[in-house]
DNA sequence: CGAATAGTGTCTCTTAGACACTATGTC
DNA sequence: GACATAGTGTCTAAGAGACACTATTCG
């Protein structure tokens, strides 16, 4: 390691894993069982190894949390390095965001960590803050979720293989916070060629007239994209 | 620092600073005069100080190779972490996006390191390879300036305090490889409130009928945005 | 049958893109 | 005047959003 005036870090990941689950956009957090922050919520996360890419140490990470390994989108999403950000010396936290389909075995291959969904909005305006600095992660985590739904196929990455329109539109109502018209919706995705595959299946799962099924499609830029609605001319 | 397993890593930042020159996109790049990679090409960087923030860091590398401290768009890029980047050691490097107006005199404040500006994309392709994973540091620092010139106002970094229409797109030309019809462009850019006001003032820099000047506007994500031409219905 | 959800057709308004045309400076 | 660049008007095609209407299941 070079010399001079350098300085050396701690290094983790630490782990935003979204999901939908009902009508409210949920992230996964763990209650911290040590100081400092004891009893506090946490992002999931640890420490990086000694001769471990950071992907792998977030997948090995997100794994360790819900048993999940394939099927799973994962980015980078923001490195934390504030001097002070943890009391216990300089530690630096690169962040990653998962999103995952509601699954039915929620922490499968869960360790000792005892990892729980929680309402994400909830989480970050209740509990009076998160450990360290992780409100502040889940919220860039949040938002780069939101805004990726409107000019990539993602939203796809919140269904199970097989999904149907409806359930791809509550995907964009949960993660946005707003309605969207069934019809207008419908017709803007089956549309957009590369979004969605029919897989010829159908179901009835949501009672009324049978609903195809789709796979995600091969293309993951939209083009044109899926506009949030109720922006006015221009934002800040 | 925590125990365990932990590991600690050295911490540096690098940085991808872009301006427009003539018709190229350049970036800032310093050639190497110690080993690993001697006489090669690398992007501008150096350690974070004990008791700094990152973006400090940043702010510090950037004034100590350009003399710049305002006026300059900064924003996180991305972290690389490969556990062998460095022949040194592990060193893990935050990586910066600066974007700056052509300045008059290119390298103000320089110090030992000599910086030199370079057309990026012909860094990228011949020299056979910039040092450490610069190459790939420099590609998605393009990408992520490219894409953000689309849906937010931050072209107008690559200009001065008070630039013409015709300059801001020659800003969008070099930096996406296209051509832009000049007429349409007048009309999106002075129709979306917030992305430019008027001076008063006008130019003649340019030869034939004078130009009005402007400044930055308040806003700085456009809606609607201006989006790339030449892309299909989806794209990958 | 009615209730519920799926999916299509149609209309209007806005915007992108093509391009004719006018405006105002320099040589 | 010729030339060059600035800026406007107009037309067309495509997409967003509103919403009437048809389709297909369950009970």
């Amino acid at each position: 390691v070079p010399g001079d005036i350098s300085m050396t870090a701690a290094l983790t990941v630490d782990l935003v894993v979204l999901t939908v689950r009902g009508d409210s956009l949920s992230v996964l957090a763990v209650r911290r069982g040590v100081t400092p922050y004891k009893g506090r919520w946490a992002l999931p996360g640890g420490f990086v190894l000694a001769d471990e890419e950071l992907l792998d140490a977030a997948e090995r990470e997100l794994y360790e949390e819900t048993g999940v390994s394939v099927d799973a989108h994962l980015e980078q999403l923001a490195t934390y390095g504030s001097p002070h950000r943890d009391p216990r010396g300089r530690v630096v936290s690169v962040a990653y965001l998962a999103l995952l389909p509601n699954l039915p075995s929620p922490k499968a291959g869960t360790d000792a960590a005892e990892a729980h969904w929680r309402d994400a909005l909830e989480l970050l305006e209740k509990d009076r803050g998160l450990a360290f600095d992780h409100a502040q992660i889940l919220q860039d985590g949040i938002e780069r979720a939101r805004s990726k739904l409107e000019y990539t196929s993602l939203a796809a990455a919140f269904c199970n293989e097989e999904f149907t329109i409806a359930e791809l539109r509550h995907v964009y109502e949960t993660v946005w916070g707003v309605s969207l018209d069934p019809r207008n919706f419908h017709r803007k995705v089956s549309g957009t060629e590369g979004f969605v595959e029919p897989t010829g299946r159908t179901t009835t799962r949501d009672g009324g007239r049978p609903a195809q099924l789709f796979r995600r499609g091969g293309a993951s830029l939209l083009h044109p994209a899926m506009l949030r609605p109720g922006r006015g001319c221009l934002l800040r």
